[in-house]
Order: structure tokens, then sequence, then C-alpha cells
DNA sequence: TGATATAGTGCAGTTTATTGCCTTATTTTT
DNA sequence: AAAAATAAGGCAATAAACTGCACTATATCA
């Protein structure tokens, strides 16, 4: 999963949840600044940061083994 | 996936590829002292550092929904 | 269209991650 | 047990994340 993924990821659910981000920072405890830049991809949020992020949208930071077949 | 599941992942898969922390940190281009911290539970990696080492371990970091049903 | 809400950005201060160097501790090998 | 390899930790310099504030841009709504 790449940078630009994680961003979607979190941008989509965030908008399915139909969250601002002004209360998703609020809620996760992090600056607004920090998710704004993360969202627009000026960012390189620590795994905290990520994580605090992550938890309010329901979802978990994770590490899975990588797929060596790529497209079939 | 809690912060030490992360470190505990990266650790045995590292040790079950045989690589040494001053290997992995090198092949990944990130300071060595850098990957001793995460490893020992020390520190708060950035994205693109845990991307790095994931990367070199045949990993990737990802965003997934959490399971709100726990222990069956 | 005008007003309002939401998102993006420049600037600057504070905190913290990253890093190397060197030392100590622990583990592994001979 | 001694030697070698690997891991852990203190210290300090540098780079970068985190943050608020104020402003601009864009999207949404009446």
């Amino acid at each position: 999963m790449h940078f630009t993924e994680l961003i979607k990821t979190v941008k989509e659910r965030r908008e399915v949840l139909k969250v601002t981000q002004e209360t998703l920072a609020e809620l996760a405890g992090v600056g607004l600044r920090t998710l704004k830049q993360f969202e627009s991809g000026k960012g390189n949020p620590t795994l905290l940061t990520m994580h605090k992020i992550a938890d309010v949208l329901g979802m978990e930071v994770c590490l899975k083994i990588k797929n060596v077949t790529h497209h079939p």
C-alpha cells in the first residue's frame, strides 16, 4: 500500500463517515494542520499520529506480507 | 494492531529472514539507531521510515477496518 | 449569486524523530 | 570460557513533524 493509497483510504473513510477534517482532528487529538497536511499529500506523519487518526475512523495500521504476484 | 504488535511483527519477520538490524537498516536506508529505537519500543517512526523498513522485509503498511467483534 | 462551511497553505515556534559516535549488555559461536 | 557478533542505550547535532494563527481557495447551500 503506497503512501498515496493510505491518504486516499483515510480521506474516503472520513467522507463515508461524514466527518470533517476539523472534527476528525479534534477527536483524534491531533492538530488540524497535521491532518490537513497529511490528506493533501504534504506530510509524513509519525506512526502515533497515523494510529490516532485511524483509530477514530475505526481502522488500524497494520503490516502485511506483500503480494508478489501482481496483475492476474 | 497495537504499536507493540507492529514492533513484534517487524522483529519476527526480520529474524525469520535472518537479517541483522545492521543489514536491515542499511538495506532500508534508515539509520541503525532509528531501527534499534523502534525495535526496542523506544521510538515513534514516521510513516516513511516504517515504509522503508517494511519494504525490505517484503511487507507493506496498510490500513484496515477494525474488527469490532473481539473474542468469540 | 451571496453566504457559509470545508479544505488548502505560508509562516514561525516548539517538540521530536533521525542520525552518528561511542560504550555497555546480551547473545552466539568457537 | 573466551572471542565475536549482535542488540541496547547515552549524548548531542540536525532535520523534520506537530501545532496554532491567519489567510486563501474551493465547495456547498440558501
